[in-house]
DNA sequence: ACTTTACAAGAACATATATTCTAGTATACA
DNA sequence: TGTATACTAGAATATATGTTCTTGTAAAGT
């Protein structure tokens, strides 16, 4: 092998996660100024700028889900609302990859013209994460636009109350969890 | 006074929203092929890219705020249920400001840059609403932050999880209202 | 120690997009 | 009917940003 990087991809992705949070786009100078990283190495790293783009995307994507399917798949009786406040929970303790997941907008992180290797990935890791929750849904006799909704639509929106401005307080997972058990119950 | 546009600002604002939708961002070439006017006339009429995409924030965000605190003054015993509900009626009723409100990025549309005069009716119109908002929980003695979850972030969520791709169905509604309901009792 | 190889650097280039500019057009009102 | 005025038009220009290219560097394995 040759020469290793000297800067890890995870401030790279850090990078680009925290200009999406504060401008809503990645300008590649701004990343070369932040993470000391030249435009050159970013190329030879990712091959392109979307290449770069989605695999910060994929990083931070398949960190939720690991989480989250965890939760859904616990086995618990509570395993809904652990999956549901696996959202904020995930904003405390991985801010980083936060931003980007949750003030990042898919179609611009990974779009058309994103590497083949890295779209198949991410279609993958959604593929488990949906068949999860189909399996969770028909277990509890849940209607699965029930669980999409107190899984991901409730918690994504309450969490984005408050990235990237302010830290995602501990009280919101309680509202979360009873807005989760509101939607098992409409349906 | 002279002559009168050919083209009204809602076709030019519903372009601008239907770009912001497909594709996250505004290219004015896109917006001049989409409602054929020029990009003099643009200039002319706006001022700026920026007072474009801010004058089309203003638009949908007063036109939805109009409802939600319509909903929430009504003085009925379902005021909450029925701002919370604002939203999701607010995607079907219309479409092309919904669009713009929902999946356009506030730092994008409006920005440092923005014109003055915008930015300043902009947040005269959020104070209001915060207003009325504040007024509500204290009358209902529920906690701000109850409030902003239920009546909010959670149906922002909801509506976004169907955004831009699909029409946001009737049966959201009762969702909204049944976590907003949560909130209220959660606090 | 040598060689291979992945990484680093940044100037040069290409492209996309915003903005300006000059000229022209249609409508309201006197 | 004349004239002022808001609007229309699109080519020309400026700017921002992505991409390529060449040269150089340091670490891993022999």
């Amino acid at each position: 092998m040759g020469r290793m990087s000297t800067v890890d991809d995870a401030i790279v992705f850090d990078a680009v996660g925290r200009k999406i949070a504060e401008s809503g786009s990645v300008v590649l100078q701004d990343v070369v100024a932040e993470t000391g990283v030249s435009v050159g190495s970013l190329y030879h790293r990712y091959g392109s700028r979307e290449g770069l783009l989605a695999r910060a995307w994929l990083d931070a994507v398949l960190a939720f889900q690991t989480r989250f399917i965890a939760a859904l798949e616990s086995g618990e009786p509570d395993a809904g609302e652990r999956a549901a406040v696996a959202t904020p929970q995930f904003c405390r303790d991985e801010p980083a990859r936060a931003r980007l997941l949750i003030c990042g907008r898919k179609e611009e992180l990974l779009s058309a013209g994103s590497p083949l290797v890295i779209k198949i990935e991410v279609a993958r890791a959604n593929k488990i994460a949906a068949k999860s929750m189909a399996q969770f849904a028909k277990a509890n006799r849940i209607p699965i636009d029930a669980c999409r909704l107190g899984l991901v639509a409730f918690p994504l929106g309450a969490v984005r109350m408050y990235l990237p401005d302010q830290k995602v307080p501990k009280k919101v997972d309680a509202y979360v969890a009873a807005a989760f058990r509101s939607a098992v119950r409409v349906s």
